[in-house]
RNA sequence: AACCGGAAAGUG
C-alpha cells in the first residue's frame, strides 16, 4: 500500500488523476485497505485538475464511509477551495475541524486560508484570521508572514510589507527567508521602484539571507517591465558568469518575452536557441511570447513554424496562447482569419474565453461591422460568458464611430443595469 | 508516500 500510495501521489502531481483513480481502483482490487494518504493524494489530484467540486464530493463520501481523515486530507481540500476564490467553504471547513476534536486546524491550514483571503483581495478578513489562530495557540510561521507581505505587495502596499518585514527580524522564531525578500522586491518593482528594489536585494545579501533563482528572477522581471532590457540581459550574463543560481525557463522566458514586446524578434530567437543549447526546455509561455512578437510585426510564416515547433515539442497551446494568435489577427485587421481561428477551436471542442470573444468583437467594431460584433455579443450570452466592462466599451466604441450615438447609449444604459461600473 | 507563502505570456 506504501508503494501504491507513492504510485498515486507520483501520476496526480503529473495532473493525470484519472490514471490516480485506476491505481485507486487497483488498490481496491488487490484488496488493499485504502490510507489516508491514498485519499489525500487523490483530492490533491482532483483539486490540480480543477475538478473542486468532484473533490469535494470525493471527501465528503470518504468521511460518510468512515475512512480516517487527518489534518493535512482538510488542509489538501481547503487548498483546493482557496485556489478557486472558494473561502467561504474553506472557512466552514475550517470551522468544522475547530469544532471537533479528531484533526484540529495546525499552521499550515490557517496559512491556506490566509493566503486565499489575501488573493481575493481581503486583507483585512486575513489578518483577522492571523490573530483568531493565535488566540486558538497556532503560532504564526514564516509562512505566515511571508503570505500577509505577499498579500500586502499585490495590493500596492509595499509600505506595510516593509513594515512587516522589520517586525520579523525582531522576532527570533520566524525570521524573514529569501520568499519574504523576494515578494517585496517584486512588489517595488511592480511599484516602478527598482532602486528600491535592488536596495533591499543588497540588504537581503548583507543579512545573510541567500537569494535564489526565484529573486534573480524577480530583478530580471523587473528590468524588463521597465523597459530596460540591457539591465535585464545584463543580470543574465552575470548570473551566467559568476555561477550564481542554475538558470530556468523563466529566467530566459521572461526576457524572451521583453525582446518580443520591443519586436526585436532576430535577438528572441537567438536567446530562445541559447536556452535549448544550455540544456532548458521552452514551455508554453515561451512559445506564446513568440507566438505574441512574430504576430505583432506580421511575420505569419514565423508564427506557423514556431507554433509547429511548440507542438512537436509536445506542448499544447491553451487559452492564452490562442488569445495571443487571435488578437495579432485582430490587430493586423485579419478579421476573417480570426474568425475563423475562433471556429477552429470550438470543433476541436475548446472553449474560447471571454478574452477571445472581446478581441474579436473589438476588431469588428474598428471595422464599423456592427452585426458581427453583436451576433458575437449575443454568442457569449448563450455560452454564458461573462460580458465585462471592456466588450461594452469595444462596443460602444464601435457605435460611436459610425455616429449611432443612440445605440452607444443604451449599451452604456444596459450595462449600469448589470451592474458594472463603468470606469 | 500526502498539506501552506515569492518571479515569466493574453482583451477596450
Amino acid at each position: 500500500i506504501h508503494t501504491l500510495g507513492t504510485l498515486l501521489n507520483c501520476v496526480c502531481h503529473l495532473n493525470r488523476v484519472d490514471f490516480g483513480f485506476a491505481v485507486f481502483g487497483g488498490i481496491l482490487k488487490r484488496g488493499f485497505k485504502p490510507n489516508t494518504v491514498v485519499f489525500t493524494a487523490l483530492i490533491k489530484g482532483l483539486c490540480m485538475d480543477e475538478k473542486i467540486n468532484q473533490a469535494t464530493k470525493f471527501f465528503e463520501n470518504v468521511v460518510e464511509m468512515g475512512y480516517p481523515c487527518n489534518v493535512i486530507t482538510y488542509a489538501t481540500l481547503i487548498h483546493g477551495l482557496c485556489k478557486i476564490g472558494n473561502t467561504g467553504k474553506a472557512l466552514s471547513l475550517l470551522r468544522e475541524m475547530e469544532s471537533g476534536n479528531t484533526c484540529k486546524p495546525d499552521t499550515a491550514v490557517y496559512n491556506t486560508i490566509i493566503d486565499g483571503l489575501c488573493k481575493i483581495g481581503l486583507m483585512s478578513e486575513a489578518v483577522e484570521l492571523v490573530s483568531e489562530m493565535v488566540e486558538k495557540g497556532c503560532l504564526p510561521n514564516v509562512i505566515t508572514y511571508g503570505t500577509l507581505i505577499s498579500g500586502l505587495c499585490k495590493m500596492g502596499d509595499t509600505d506595510g510589507a516593509l513594515a512587516l518585514l522589520r517586525e520579523m527580524e525582531k522576532e527570533e522564531r520566524c525570521k524573514p527567508d529569501a520568499a519574504v525578500y523576494t515578494a517585496i522586491i517584486d512588489g517595488l518593482c511592480r511599484g516602478g521602484s527598482m532602486e528600491r528594489a535592488m536596495d533591499l536585494f543588497s540588504e537581503m545579501v548583507e543579512k545573510g539571507c541567500l537569494p535564489d533563482v526565484i529573486t534573480y528572477g524577480t530583478l530580471i522581471n523587473g528590468h524588463c517591465k521597465m523597459g530596460n532590457t540591457e539591465g535585464a540581459l545584463g543580470l543574465l550574463r552575470e548570473l551566467e558568469k559568476r555561477r550564481l543560481c542554475p538558470l530556468n525557463v523563466t529566467i530566459y522566458s521572461t526576457i524572451i518575452d521583453r525582446l518580443c514586446k520591443n519586436g526585436s524578434m532576430n535577438e528572441a530567437m537567438s536567446l530562445f536557441s541559447e536556452m535549448s543549447n544550455n540544456g532548458i526546455s521552452a514551455n508554453v509561455v515561451t512559445f506564446s511570447s513568440l507566438i505574441g512578437g512574430f504576430s505583432t510585426s506580421g511575420q505569419w510564416r514565423e508564427v506557423i513554424s514556431v507554433f509547429d515547433e511548440m507542438v512537436s515539442q509536445g506542448i499544447s497551446p491553451n487559452a492564452i496562447t490562442f488569445h495571443i494568435l487571435m488578437d495579432g489577427l485582430c490587430k493586423e485587421g485579419m478579421t476573417l482569419e480570426a474568425h475563423k481561428l475562433l471556429e477552429a477551436m470550438i470543433q476541436r471542442g475548446e472553449e474560447p474565453d471571454a478574452f477571445m470573444y472581446n478581441s474579436l468583437i473589438n476588431a469588428y467594431c474598428l471595422k464599423g461591422q456592427m452585426d458581427d460584433a453583436l451576433r458575437l455579443f449575443d454568442t457569449m450570452e448563450a455560452r454564458g460568458l461573462g460580458k465585462d466592462g471592456v466588450t461594452y466599451t469595444a462596443l460602444i466604441n464601435g457605435y460611436c464611430k459610425c455616429s449611432q450615438i443612440d445605440e452607444a447609449m443604451k449599451l452604456f444604459q444596459g450595462m449600469r443595469q448589470k451592474g458594472l461600473v463603468p470606469d
